[in-house]
DNA sequence: CGCATGTCAGGCGAACTGATATAC
DNA sequence: CGTATATCAGTTGGCCTGACATGC
């Protein structure tokens, strides 16, 4: 009877949520001490990537912070406001927009990874580097396998470069 | 040195928020068709469940299908104008409102679940059993550590019965 | 020309804060 | 009385679809 108990079935998507809630509950109030929504965050995020403080296209940078192209639009036009980041058109290819980080921005997302890290720090302290690592392999599989689903009779090529 | 990249700090609420949204992904065609959002079918799961369908009442249900309390409201009276639950006061408490579902409700949730669980039932195929449970715990676990980290300095009473 | 990229327009459901009614 | 519960009022940011401009 015990043994069966393991095999019930659960509410996969409700118990991301509420994971991802509960890593969030703790850091919403320092983003929004300065002015930051999640979404924002999560742009600001990549963009402070060392790999990317020269620029990244519109594109990319939906894909990396999960967001759609007209949600991104808007979001961005709001930190654009707020000095947070700056927009061009790609010199390259003039139908592409370019996304830097301003000196502002980086400044912002320095001073945001300090609280962030080291709430994560004491997470890792408490479930452990082995777990963390875990999970980390079995969300990444997980999405995989999901994503390969989602292809099923498609002619689209997988991700970016 | 691949021995170090194990130990790449990862953005651990983006990645279960990719997981949720690969999953959700396949789930959302289904629900629209059903007229259904994402927090309607949360909260129509809820009181699906054979232990609620007397009726549950509106904190308990907001915490299950997390939703803050005017969140829900809006939610419920959607749900409500399309026939799907029934709100009423309590009895017993008259400030206390219980939502139930209605038979439509139930038709719904249970063609719902149908497509639901077929595509619940490959991904089981797929990651297999032992790494689902293994999802399972590890969230469990993490919910529970950082929930325990938010009450620090509170008196609060943890959860409900 | 078709295709890709980004943005705009606009409607909508939900997050969230703060105030309010009601009942314990 | 104070507390708890739910709702209301109202703002905001983002989701999302469909159309559009532009440049490949």
């Amino acid at each position: 009877m015990s043994a069966k108990a393991r095999l019930k079935r659960r509410n996969l998507p409700l118990l991301l949520l509420k994971a991802r809630e509960a890593l969030m509950e703790n850091r919403r109030p320092a983003l929004r001490e300065h002015g930051l929504s999640d979404q924002q965050w999560r742009v600001l995020r990549v963009l402070s990537d060392p790999a990317n403080t020269f620029g990244v296209e519109t594109g990319r940078l939906a894909r990396e912070a999960h967001l759609l192209g007209p949600s991104l639009t808007g979001v961005l036009s709001r930190m654009e406001r707020d000095g947070v980041v700056l927009r061009h058109r790609s010199e390259e290819d003039a139908r592409r927009s370019v996304v830097r980080v301003t000196e502002v921005g980086l400044k912002l997302a320095a001073s945001l990874s300090v609280v962030i890290e080291s709430q994560y720090d004491e997470l890792e302290a408490r479930i452990g580097r082995p777990k963390l690592n875990q999970i980390y392999d079995l969300l990444d599989e997980l999405i995989d396998l999901q994503k390969m689903d989602q292809d099923k009779g498609n002619t689209m090529k997988r991700d970016v470069a």
